[in-house]
Formats: C-alpha cells, sequence, structure tokens
DNA sequence: TTCGTCACG
DNA sequence: ACGTACGTGACGAAT
C-alpha cells in the first residue's frame, strides 16, 4: 500500500489550466476547484488501496495566482468538511470509504447544482502579430472597408499602454494597439519600426472620419488622436442634435457600462466581458503582475490586447442596446463622450502651483504643530501618538478621564464634533483639534500637492468619469475638488494656485443649483415664486416657515432655515437635521413639519420619487441618467431608509451633474470655435475655472456667465457668479 | 486592507 | 429598538 503526499496547491492549479472554463451559477471559474474533486474522487474510486495525504503549505506564494489561491482554500474547505475519519488513511487497510466518494460526489453537484457543469464560451480568436508596415497599412485599409456603411460593424480597438513608473507623472508607454474587425480575427500590433505613435494616431483619426470605433477608456488614448467627431465639433451640446443615430460616432465601453449601471466598483475590460460577453478573462494584474508589461512575455501582451480588442468591438452593440433601451442614448453620445474629451484636455492643462510657496507653508505649519504637540504630551502627562485615534481615546477617556461618548466599532469616538463639546472646558482638547487641523492641512495640501508638482510646474489631476453613484465626475491624484476653502487658515492654500505669466483666474460658480433643480423637479409654487424674486431664498424660506416679514428674519432663523434646504436636497431625516443644528429631533421635526407646509409641492414630489425608485428600482435625472437603488428592496429598515435619501437626492445632485457637464461642453466649444487662448482647468462640481489671457476676461467671463445660465431650460433662472482673481483664493 | 478622520460640493 | 443626513478622495494608524 503507497501514501501519495500530494500538493494540495499544485494539484489545484494542474486542474485550473487543464480543464476548461467551468463556472458556478454566479459565473466564478471554478474550474481548480472541480477539478481537483473530480480528479480525486477519481482516483480514490479506481485505486481503492491507495492513500492521500494533502499539503497545504506553499513556499512561495507569489508563484501561484489568486484563483489558486483561492480554489486551493475552497479545496481545503471541503475536505475538511468530510469529517470522515481519516481521510489521510482512506483505505486504513480497507478499502477507500463509500461515504468518501459519496460525499466529493455531492460537493462536485453542490459546485454544480444542475448536476451538469456549464461549460463557459472561451474566446475562440484568430490572433496574429505584425508590424510590417506593408501589412498593416492592408489591415487598416480592410478595416475601414469593413467599418464603412453599416453603423453597427464596429472596429474595436485596445491600446497597450501603461503608465510611465518613474519618469514624470501623467506619462504613457505604449506597446501596441489590437485590432479587431469582422468576426473573429483580431491583429495585434507592437509598436516599433515604422509603427509609432503617430503614426497609430493617423490611422485611427481616419478611421474616426467614416466608422463605428469601439475602445475601452478613450481618454487614454486621445494624446494619439483626436477623433473626427471631437476635432469637427463646434456647436457644443446641442439639444436638437440627433445625428449621433445615423452617424458613426467612438463608443466607449468603459462609458457605456458606467451608464448602465453607475453603482459598480468595478468596470474593467474584464468585468464587462464577463457581464455582456459571459466570457471569463483573467485580469491584467494577474497576468502581468508587479513587474509591468514591459518585462512580459510578447505572446501574453497580444493575446491580452487582442482579448480585449474583441470584447470591445462584441460589447459596444450590446451595451448601445441597453443605452438606447433606457433612453440613455443623448446622454452618451452628446453629454458623455465629448465630455470625455474635455477631461482629458484639462488633465492635459493642469494648473501652475507654486512649489516654494507649499514648502515655506508646510515650513510654517511644522513649527506651529510641534509646539502643540509639546504642550499636548505635557497636559496628557505622556508622550503618544495624536494622530492615533486610538492612542489618542485612551489618553483623553481613559487617562485623563474626560466623558466619553462610545461611537466607533473599535473604541471611543474622537472625531471633531466630539472634542469640540469637550474644547472649551478642557485645554488639551481644543490644543488637539488645532493640532488635527494642521496635521491635515500640511500632510494632505502642502506636503501631499508639492509631490505632485510635474516637470512643467504643474499638477496634472485625474478626471473620473465612472467612479460616482450620481453622475458627478471625481479628481484624483491628486484631489483638485477639496482644496480648503471653509477655514481661513486652510483656503490661504488657494494662494498658490496661480495663472501662468500675465494671465488670470475667471472662476464661475453656480448659486445654489441643487435647490434651484428641487423647486423646478418638484415644481413647487412657493419654491419656484421664491426664486423669481430673486432674494436670499434661505431668508425667503425662513420668512415664511417662521411667518415673519423678509425683513424681520434674524439671523438664528435664517441659518436654520438653510441647514433645512440642506437637509431636503440630501433626503431629510429629523435626526441628521438635528445633529445638523444641534437640537432635539422633535424640534428638527418641527422644522421639516413646518417647511413641508410651507412647500407642499416638494414633500409631494420627494414621495413621489421614492414610490417611482420603488417600483422600478432606479432613480432617474431630468437627461435620463439613471441610478439603480437595490437598498429600496433591502430587508434591513435602515439600508431601506437610505435607500429611500438616496431616490431623493440621486436626481437632484444627478441633474445638477448633467447640467454641469452641458456648460463644459458649451463652453469648452465656445472657447475653441472662438479660438481664445483662455483654457478650461477645473471643475469643482458646480463651479468651473477657466486660465483667462489678460484680453479675453470679459469674453470668459461671459462665455462662463451665459452657458452656465443657458445650459438648461429650468422654471427658475440659474444664477452664476463669476470673479477674475490672479490666484485661486482671489477668484473664488 | 480597513478604519477613523476630515477636506470639498 | 435601532441608527441615519447626499456625493466624493487622501492621509496615518492599525490590522
Amino acid at each position: 500500500m503507497s501514501i501519495n503526499v500530494i500538493d494540495a496547491t499544485n494539484f489545484i492549479k494542474d486542474a485550473f489550466y487543464a480543464m476548461p472554463v467551468f463556472s458556478d451559477e454566479n459565473g466564478n471559474n471554478i474550474s481548480g476547484v472541480y477539478g481537483a474533486l473530480y480528479k480525486l474522487k477519481s482516483m480514490l474510486s479506481e485505486n481503492e488501496e491507495a492513500l492521500f495525504a494533502f499539503s497545504f503549505e506553499r513556499d512561495n506564494e507569489s508563484e501561484y495566482t489568486p484563483a489558486v489561491v483561492d480554489q486551493t482554500e475552497k479545496f481545503a474547505e471541503i475536505l475538511k468538511g468530510a469529517e470522515i475519519p481519516g481521510l489521510l488513511d482512506v483505505s486504513n487497510g480497507e478499502s477507500a470509504s463509500p461515504e468518501l466518494i459519496a460525499y466529493l460526489e455531492g460537493e462536485l453537484l453542490k459546485l454544480s447544482p444542475t448536476g451538469k457543469v456549464s461549460v463557459v464560451p472561451k474566446f475562440e480568436l484568430n490572433i496574429s502579430v505584425t508590424s510590417d508596415l506593408g501589412e498593416v497599412e492592408e489591415i487598416f485599409k480592410k478595416a475601414h472597408e469593413y467599418g464603412t456603411g453599416a453603423i453597427d460593424n464596429y472596429i474595436g480597438y485596445f491600446l497597450m499602454r501603461e503608465r510611465e513608473a518613474d519618469k514624470s507623472l501623467g506619462k504613457k508607454d505604449t506597446f501596441g494597439i489590437a485590432l479587431c474587425y469582422g468576426e473573429k480575427n483580431v491583429i495585434y500590433i507592437p509598436l516599433e519600426n515604422f509603427i509609432t505613435e503617430s503614426y497609430i494616431g493617423n490611422k485611427l483619426s481616419e478611421l474616426s472620419k467614416d466608422c463605428s470605433l469601439a475602445t475601452f477608456d478613450i481618454k487614454d488614448g486621445y494624446d494619439l488622436f483626436m477623433p473626427f467627431e471631437i476635432s469637427e465639433r463646434t456647436t457644443g451640446y446641442d439639444k436638437e442634435d440627433t445625428g449621433y443615430l445615423t452617424s458613426p460616432k467612438c463608443f466607449d465601453t468603459l462609458i457605456g457600462a458606467y451608464l448602465c449601471n453607475p453603482i459598480k466598483n468595478d468596470y474593467s475590460v474584464e468585468d464587462i466581458s464577463k457581464e455582456y460577453l459571459k466570457i471569463p478573462f483573467e485580469k491584467r494584474n494577474d497576468i502581468f503582475g508587479k513587474s509591468g508589461i514591459k518585462e512580459a512575455d510578447a505572446g501574453k501582451i497580444a493575446d491580452y490586447a487582442c482579448k480585449a480588442a474583441y470584447i470591445c468591438k462584441a460589447c459596444a452593440p450590446l451595451i448601445r442596446e441597453k443605452l438606447s433601451k433606457t433612453g440613455m442614448e443623448n446622454l452618451f453620445y452628446n453629454i458623455e463622450m465629448p465630455l470625455s474629451y474635455i477631461l482629458f484636455a484639462m488633465e492635459k492643462e493642469g494648473i501652475i502651483a507654486k512649489k516654494d510657496e507649499l514648502k515655506a507653508y508646510s515650513d510654517k505649519l511644522a513649527v506651529r504643530i510641534s509646539e502643540l504637540e509639546k504642550v499636548i504630551y505635557e497636559a496628557a502627562g505622556c508622550e503618544f501618538n495624536i494622530n492615533s485615534p486610538k492612542q489618542l481615546g485612551e489618553v483623553l477617556f481613559e487617562k485623563l478621564g474626560l466623558p466619553a461618548e462610545k461611537k466607533t466599532k473599535s473604541g471611543y469616538s474622537t472625531a471633531a464634533d466630539v472634542l469640540e463639546k469637550l474644547a472649551p472646558d478642557n485645554k488639551i482638547v481644543a490644543d488637539i483639534l488645532e493640532y488635527r487641523g494642521l496635521a491635515k492641512l500640511k500632510s494632505t495640501y502642502a506636503d501631499g500637492l508639492a509631490a505632485y508638482i510635474a516637470g512643467d510646474g504643474r499638477i496634472h489631476t485625474s478626471f473620473n468619469q465612472t467612479i460616482t453613484a450620481t453622475g458627478r465626475i471625481s479628481s484624483t491624484e491628486p484631489n483638485l475638488q477639496n482644496i480648503p476653502m471653509r477655514t481661513e487658515e486652510g483656503r490661504l492654500i488657494r494662494k498658490v494656485f496661480v495663472p501662468k505669466e500675465g494671465y488670470v483666474f475667471a472662476d464661475a460658480d453656480y448659486s445654489q443649483i441643487e435647490l434651484r433643480i428641487l423647486a423646478h423637479m418638484s415644481e413647487d409654487k412657493g419654491l419656484i415664486d421664491a426664486y423669481h424674486e430673486g432674494k436670499d431664498i434661505h431668508r425667503i424660506t425662513a420668512s415664511k416657515v417662521f411667518h415673519v416679514p423678509f425683513e424681520d428674519v434674524t439671523p438664528l432663523q435664517r441659518r436654520n432655515a438653510k441647514a433645512v434646504n440642506f437637509g431636503i436636497v440630501y433626503g431629510i431625516s429629523s435626526f441628521g437635521l438635528s445633529q445638523d443644528l444641534s437640537i432635539s429631533r422633535s424640534e428638527a421635526k418641527e422644522y421639516m413639519d413646518k417647511y413641508f407646509e410651507t412647500y407642499p409641492g416638494v414633500k409631494e414630489y420627494q414621495d413621489k420619487v421614492i414610490a417611482s425608485a420603488k417600483a422600478d428600482g432606479v432613480s432617474d435625472t431630468l437627461f435620463g441618467r439613471k441610478r439603480p437603488i437595490p437598498e429600496l428592496k433591502a430587508s434591513n429598515y435602515n439600508l431601506r431608509q437610505f435607500g429611500e435619501r438616496v431616490a431623493m437626492n440621486a436626481p437632484i445632485q444627478g441633474t445638477a451633474a448633467d447640467i454641469m457637464k452641458i456648460a463644459m461642453i458649451n463652453v469648452f466649444f465656445r472657447i475653441k470655435r472662438e479660438n481664445l487662448k483662455s483654457r478650461l482647468i477645473l471643475q469643482i462640481h458646480d463651479e468651473l475655472v477657466i486660465e483667462t489671457a489678460p484680453d479675453e476676461k470679459d469674453t470668459v467671463t461671459e462665455i462662463l456667465t451665459k452657458e452656465m445660465e443657458n445650459a438648461a431650460d429650468l422654471s427658475v433662472p440659474m444664477e452664476v457668479d463669476c470673479h477674475i482673481g490672479n490666484d485661486w483664493y482671489e477668484s473664488k
């Protein structure tokens, strides 16, 4: 009798790669664990005298892909679950236990409930590779023939690019391009010799004149080529324009997939493949790992790029169909696609940040921070890490015995609203609050921003178009949408953001756009009239809610009315309002009731959008953007409540995002059409910043004001404030 | 990676 | 009886 010691991870790995792709009902690839169980069962059945022992040790973790490691763990769980004495001595001098074999059969069935393994479709592509100029010319010629004519003859392309690791930020390495047209043929063209970035760029430009191009993350390729529809566009956003229905356009599967479902976390090309084609596709990082594409095998690069290009080609019509069915084609073709180019242009433009001044500001902060540190340690009677909420909580609430509001999972809450209550009576707490504020300014802003200044002296943020659930854009690396504003000391940071020599900033922002959108969407007469009066909206609301003449509204009344206005937009709850105003829940409830009495249309509207979202599971903006709200069907009460607040807020925040995007398109293309030197450089949700040539100040002010005010026709005016300044502190 | 905190609209 | 304002991203600490 022999004892077979088997390395479990290798056993799984062999199965994983030997088996066809099998998936469970969720579409997860379970080839490894399924194949391993099947093989084990066979071995036991065939070789009744054998004895198997599995070793789950792994010497070199990085040798295995995450999928193999996952499935090995799953395999271990299943074996543990056998509860048959001695899987390790199966025969025990006897034959393999029938119970064990039955158990393994049961587990196989569990993995595949139908009793059959669902065989997932695989890519069946004819992949070829060439950099031969003559061949490449021929390929683009054929692609052009294929793509000319039928709009659904998408040409899929995928640029194999990677951000350079060390060189100045934003630079990208291009390794090649995969091109897919016709059914199954995909060609990978590595960039070498005559095949350069500009060669590929020209070819794509030409194709974009006559053909439908489908890709993934189109913004990533705009430095190679400007699509024809962008270079030809001068009219901005045109409500009457239905040209997109017949004329070929660029199609970004990433943006399309995002619009179809904006609440996902993952919009990788792998994820799109799984969702729309049901074909699993190994993740890019799992294939190329941390060493990057540069080190990767040429065959793997071609294989990956070709599959990605095919996915773009195959998914484009499916996603387009979905966009059409959900009424989002206009949003996609006339707003999001042109916007992607504008975001690219803004990123490329960047904004000057003065490095020396950031350094000086940082040094100044450091002095005060170390002073505070000393004082805090003395008052505490010990040294500790003030930045650690855990250590801070122990010092304040245990060592010093201050009254604690236990809040977080892991211990005492030391959040600002808690500390602020203690600060008046405890100097150490006031010092800690100051320390916190300065530490934040130093780490995130002074030092943080300095690290992003590129070789041209400018910061090039990334504007992300496919992140938020509501349709807003976001900004990362660095985030330029959360530069301090509310406190003077923080606001000073904005002085380091300056226009280029001789230029000025023009900064325009919408006045209470979300509340105006609420007025429009709710059709509440009182609120609409209030906006037509053109006076301070919070004061008007206070006057109506508290039944006092407009002139007699007290500052407190105005403040309360303003908080309620905000609360309404967020999807109000009496608790939230009470927290914000530091009042009791019942008082907050009273304010809300009075507000709804004043503006009954708002209440009706909120009930209506909740009912509608409950009925079809999504909320809608004025421009048809959808946000699914699965929380409304949750069994958990709090989650359902959250869903209701989202149903109230998403149409408003989302419509504001839509309107701002339209404004950006109109501003951008007017600047282009009028051949101005000024450039759009920032968007902060309801605010646009333009680096403005001195002789274009008035023109740009007019463009910003008019294009933003007229981006949509609402039943209330949209008001825009525009300021000129020599830095962002001045212009805001 | 996750958490707590805090910057913005 | 429970635990909440909506939407983001970055940092330092702890895991």
